[in-house]
Parts: C-alpha cells; sequence; structure tokens
DNA sequence: TCTGGGGTCCTAGGACCC
DNA sequence: TCTGGGGTCCTAGGACCC
C-alpha cells in the first residue's frame, strides 16, 4: 500500500515561529538541553552554514553578526504543538505517529496523491502553523525518500508521490547512501568503501554481502528499497520497555549531596512518566559520569542496576533504591558532568505483583503519590518533592542552563501570548 | 566557561536446561 | 576411547532513529 511520510519542516524553529512572527525571515536556532549546541535549524540558519549539534561557544560571534534568533528547548511547547498536527494528520488518514514530528500516513484507496499530500499540507498549515512535507512511496523508506527530496526540490514545494513513479530510479540515484533512513555513520563507511554510494546502488546491492555485513536489519533496508514492505505501519503504540530522565549539569559537580540531589529529582520525573502511562517499574538503573569533552580526565560512566523488591512507581520507593544505589558510585574529587537514570522491567501497573514479604500498604502509598501529582500539576513541577531533591532550588549548581527559553504559549495560563488590538 | 536526551532493535557469547 | 542436539535467558555492546 502507498504510504506516506509526514515530516515538520524545521520543527523546534518552526514552533517558535508560531507565536512570534517576528521571527519569519530570521535566522533561528534552538539548543539542547542546558543550551549546549544546536539541534533544529530554520532554513535561514542552514544557509548560514550553522551546522547541526555544533556547540553553541563555537559560532556566538555568528550568531551577533547575523542576528540570529537564539531558543533554548521548550518541550512543553513543542509537544503541545506536535499533538496539534498528529490530529489533523489522524483525521486525514490511518496514522502512525512515528516521532515528535513524523508520521507515516496509510495512503491506500487515495486516487490522487499528490494532490491528497498539498491539501494536507494546506491545512496543516491553516490550523496550527507548522510548515509540513510530504512523502510518498511503495514502503517507509521509499516514502523517507521522497519526503527528503521533496523538502529539497523547488519544484515539488513540499510535496512528490514516488509510488508507480518512472522516475523512481532517477530519484534513488540522487539520494546519497548515507541519507537513506537506517544508515548511519558506520554503515556509510562500510557501504563507501565498498563503492555503495547512493540509495540506487544500496537497492542493487549483493543481497548475501549486506546480510553478512549488515545482518538482518541490513537486509531488510534493501528490500524496502525494492519496494517489498518490511517495516509494517503501526497504529498502535508499542509498549514501551524504559523510562529514563538524564541529565547535563549547569557545571562540573563534585559533591556527593548534590549528585544525590540531582539524581532525586530525576527519579521524580522519571516516576512521573511512569504513572502518567499507568506503568510500574520492576529495575532501575543509576550511573553518573565525566565529561565528555574535559582534557584534563577520561570520559568515564559508572553505573549500577538493581532490581527493585516489587515493582512500583512509587517516587519514595524507587528514591531510596536510587540513592542506595549511587553512594558507592561516587568518588572523591571526580568532576561529574552528568547523571541519569534508567527504569526498566516495566509492566502495567493493574497488572503487577506484590513482593512476596511486602506488607506495605499500596493503596494508601498510590492515594499519598496521587496527591503529591495533583499539587505538583496544579502549581507547578517540584512544588511538593522529597527533601532528598534538595531544598533551594534556585541556586542549585547542577541545574542546567536555558537561559533562552520561549514562553509555554499554549499550556500555561501565565505565559498566554498577549494580542493588542487598536 | 561553555559540546543533549530519549529511545529501539540486533548480535554474540556464556550459563544453563533437558 | 568415545563427548549431540536443541533450546532459553541474560548481558554487554553496537547499530540505528529523532
Amino acid at each position: 500500500v502507498p504510504v506516506a511520510l509526514v515530516d515538520c519542516n524545521n520543527f523546534y524553529a518552526s514552533c517558535e515561529r508560531v507565536f512570534n512572527p517576528a521571527l519569519a525571515g530570521r535566522p533561528v536556532i534552538v539548543l539542547s538541553n542546558n543550551d549546549g549546541c544546536v539541534v533544529a535549524r530554520s532554513n535561514e540558519a542552514k544557509t548560514l552554514g550553522l551546522a547541526m549539534g555544533v556547540p553553541l561557544f563555537r559560532i556566538r560571534d555568528r550568531v551577533a553578526r547575523h542576528d540570529i534568533a537564539v531558543f533554548s528547548s521548550n518541550y512543553t511547547l513543542y509537544g503541545d504543538l506536535s499533538a496539534r498536527v498528529m490530529d489533523v494528520l489522524a483525521q486525514a488518514a490511518p496514522c502512525e505517529i512515528y516521532s515528535i514530528d513524523e508520521a507515516f500516513l496509510d495512503l491506500r484507496g487515495v486516487a490522487d496523491r499528490a494532490a491528497f499530500g498539498r491539501a494536507l499540507q494546506q491545512t496543516v498549515a491553516r490550523w496550527t502553523g507548522i510548515p509540513v512535507s510530504v512523502g510518498v512511496g511503495a514502503t517507509k523508506t521509499l516514502a523517507k525518500v521522497a519526503n527528503s527530496l521533496a523538502k529539497h526540490s523547488t519544484r515539488a514545494a513540499g510535496v512528490l508521490d514516488l509510488t508507480d513513479s518512472p522516475y523512481l530510479d532517477e530519484a534513488l540515484a540522487r539520494v546519497p547512501v548515507a541519507e537513506v533512513w537506517g544508515v548511519g555513520r558506520s554503515w556509510t563507511r562500510l557501504l563507501e568503501g565498498a563503492g555503495i554510494r547512493t540509495a540506487l546502488a544500496l537497492r542493487e546491492a549483493s543481497l548475501t554481502w549486506v546480510r553478512r555485513h549488515m545482518g538482518v536489519v541490513g537486509h531488510r533496508l534493501v528490500y524496502e528499497l525494492r519496494g517489498v514492505s518490511c517495516l509494517p505501519l503501526e497504529f498502535a503504540p508499542r509498549p514501551r520497555q524504559t523510562v529514563t530522565c538524564a541529565r547535563s549539569f549547569g557545571r562540573a559537580v563534585t559533591d556527593r549531596a548534590e549528585l544525590g540531589e540531582a539524581v532525586a529529582e530525576y527519579v521524580a520525573r522519571a516516576g512521573v512518566k511512569l504513572r502518567r502511562e499507568g506503568l510500574v517499574a520492576g529495575a532501575l538503573t543509576v550511573w553518573i559520569e565525566t565529561g565528555r569533552h574535559d582534557a584534563s580526565a577520561e570520559h568515564t560512566v559508572w553505573s549500577a542496576s538493581r532490581a527493585l523488591e516489587a515493582a512500583t512507581a512509587d517516587t519514595r520507593a524507587l528514591t531510596r533504591a536510587a540513592v542506595a544505589s549511587l553512594w558507592p558510585l561516587v568518588r572523591p574529587g571526580l568532576r561529574y558532568r552528568k547523571a541519569g537514570v534508567l527504569l526498566g522491567e516495566l509492566s502495567c501497573a493493574s497488572e503487577a505483583q506484590s513482593g512476596l514479604y511486602d506488607a506495605r500498604d499500596h493503596a494508601r502509598d498510590a492515594r499519598v503519590q496521587a496527591a503529591v501529582d495533583d499539587v505538583n500539576t496544579r502549581w507547578g513541577r517540584g512544588t511538593l518533592r522529597l527533601g532528598a531533591a534538595g531544598l533551594t532550588q534556585a541556586w542549585q549548581a547542577w541545574r542546567a542552563r536555558a537561559e533562552h527559553c520561549s514562553p509555554r504559549y499554549t499550556t500555561c495560563w501565565d505565559e498566554l501570548p498577549l494580542v493588542r488590538a487598536g
């Protein structure tokens, strides 16, 4: 069946523009957490040659020279605008939400797929303010190829249907192998070393060679390029396997107590995510690491995992386990730059088993936890928190920087955009 | 002084089972 | 002296995605 990939153009940068029309035509960049490096660029910023992933401190001069608008990432805003876009798409066709800014649509039965794509593009723009591109192909991988060509061709204007197209081979020949969905850095090196430089060449490659060097994943990829679907549309989200929360620190942290506060806060965040999805965790991993780019010391990660006595989503129980795992990892004198928490062995809270010797009153624990979540939803994250997560939030050195954050225009009463008339 | 975070799947090897 | 076949589960590491 024909599959469409709908992809939001420069999504985070486009989100920043929706409620800030003064940004139209101006180069916009969005930074990673901790304001570390560039994770999204408007077309104007791309034209200026600002690379994806480049650290902010290396481009300060260009930011000033070209009056580039700089934003910290505002996932509250992006998540809400993403949901709006996905709502529009889901009204148009059966829809698999693939990521925050992409969805696959099942175009079975659509007669004029290009016209469908253009109409969808207009509707999404009018209803949400977000520009999208639409690529159509016989498989997901071919839809991805069509989408990337649609974005870069002025003639296509963001919509391209390659299903049954006489130009398919020509199109594939124009796509460097590195840009094929599923081909990353390591496989690019491998393929180019073997003389396979384009999507077309990969499609024609020897299956035994591919199988030997790229395993079953590569094998599927070649099939997908040949128009044989190996990655079916999935309209129901698969149950998740893990929940993580990890953050780089605002600056290096050496103090054990501060590491403890950070880990406790990350546990609390992960706990919220867990409960929101009705899950409990059976295992927990904590890790701390030194700087990746620290010249004076090697980058090292220390981690500790443990099974929980009974699967739980209770922040108090999770925090106890996390802190107990953390202490033995900490070495005095080291400069830590990041910590994280991973919850695993997830299962549905409704089906969870309690521990054999577990005498806790779980119903009561759950009511306490629900009350805490309610307060924090109403009054803001961290209004009620464990002492372990620290008492002096504002001055904690480990907190990540976010110095260029836009308002949460659509999800917070105090930050609604104001419109003045007359 | 400053370089992100959150995921999935596959593979190989070892321990263990009958 | 001879030493199979078929399987599961776990873990660590590597690949990829956005």
